[in-house]
DNA sequence: CTGTTTATGGACCGGACGGTGAATTAAGGA
DNA sequence: TCCTTAATTCACCGTCCGGTCCATAAACAG
């Protein structure tokens, strides 16, 4: 029946929507992020997000759309927040020393250590589901392409030699985002992954 | 009933098991390793295992246990393959590329990129379940050690400089193999874990 | 042989799962 | 006002889930 899942929100007919549709992708979010999406049942969804079934099945399509949309919504909202020290800072080094701290902030919350819910949940799908995998291609092909953004411009700046191969080297940095991610969802104390971060930095900016 | 879940093998009264614990570990390794842990049910472990849900259940005591046995299996033997190369060779140059090497040939195995049953399931769980989390918390430490091992050897022979923390060197050495893993796991080609895996042999022996 | 012990085969259980249908309600359009 | 559209409520469905029970089979001890 509906071909568009109603993304635009483009006309106004009908019994408008009682809930906000970003509040509830939050509440997703929160749910998928913790007990992954196998996890995550039906009812732990919909009593986080305070929607009815039929409601959230209206919004969203169904379970793996709706683990799919809160993926894009943790990139679009707290991954925006890890990149945003990268073009804040001049030098490279503070740059990366930013994001590292923005991550950390990001993966040990306030609601304990998750880890990032890329780097702890959906390798878990991409073993059985094809969609799953493609997404978490492209979620790191797209952080792979922010970090080289910010270090080709440093090599522009002189700040890296151009010998350096910046493509792998954005790879590099990608890693430490995951380990770091993994590392909290261990348990890892803050300390230890500031640790672990500045050793990247270090190699990053060329100490 | 009965206290010890039947971990030595003590005696040989009654009934022989018709099979072989190795055997039905490699299987319900496979399993997890694609499925993660909710992802595969008990008729997929019993149909892969060739094994009956009574004598599995005899056998491992629950899910959750032959998961954690199937991920201690997979440590003690595939990982060991990881581990091998860092001793078989002389410089730390050569060490690690063997190690990242017999890495990239393990997370790109015959049957599809599956990355490592460590980083692409175990941290799902890890957000619900309190020993899943320990127990992966215990796997990185273990491989930490492994690595730091020989890194201060090669500190101690003078191919590292006294000034580096060889301690969180092994940490950023480990995170390779964690990036390796996701990546492989989300299609990326063996040429291109193996850009990424020179790259950190570049960080840890310092090129 | 008989009794004991352990593994096997297969049926079975209660519950949780993802998803659906029907009736109701609230808004705009004519 | 009446019709259309769309969101909400709630009960419901068939299936799959992890786990258990029981009768039977195969080994050893006596």
């Amino acid at each position: 029946m509906l071909s568009t899942p109603k993304t635009a929100r483009a006309r106004t007919r009908g019994r408008p929507p009682e809930f906000d549709r970003a509040v509830a992708l939050d509440a997703a979010l929160e749910t998928f992020w913790l007990r992954g999406f196998k996890g995550a049942s039906l009812d732990d969804l919909t009593s986080a997000m305070d929607l009815n079934r039929a409601s959230l099945y209206c919004a969203f399509g169904n379970k793996a759309n709706l683990y799919s949309a809160s993926v894009d919504h943790y990139i679009a909202t707290i991954g925006q927040t890890y990149l945003a020290p990268l073009f804040a800072n001049a030098s490279i080094a503070a740059a990366f020393e930013g994001f590292y701290e923005a991550v950390i902030d990001g993966v040990t919350g306030k609601h304990g250590s998750r880890g990032c819910i890329v780097a702890c949940t959906l390798p878990a799908e991409a073993g059985v589901s094809t969609t799953a995998r493609d997404h978490l291609a492209a979620v790191l092909a797209q952080l792979d392409a922010a970090l080289l953004a910010r270090l080709t411009a440093a090599q522009r700046a002189g700040e890296i030699p151009s010998t350096r191969d910046v493509r792998v080297l954005a790879q590099v940095a990608t890693s430490g985002m995951l380990a770091l991610s993994i590392r909290a969802r261990a348990g890892a104390t803050r300390p230890r992954l500031r640790e672990l971060a500045r050793e990247f930095v270090g190699f990053i900016a060329g100490a």
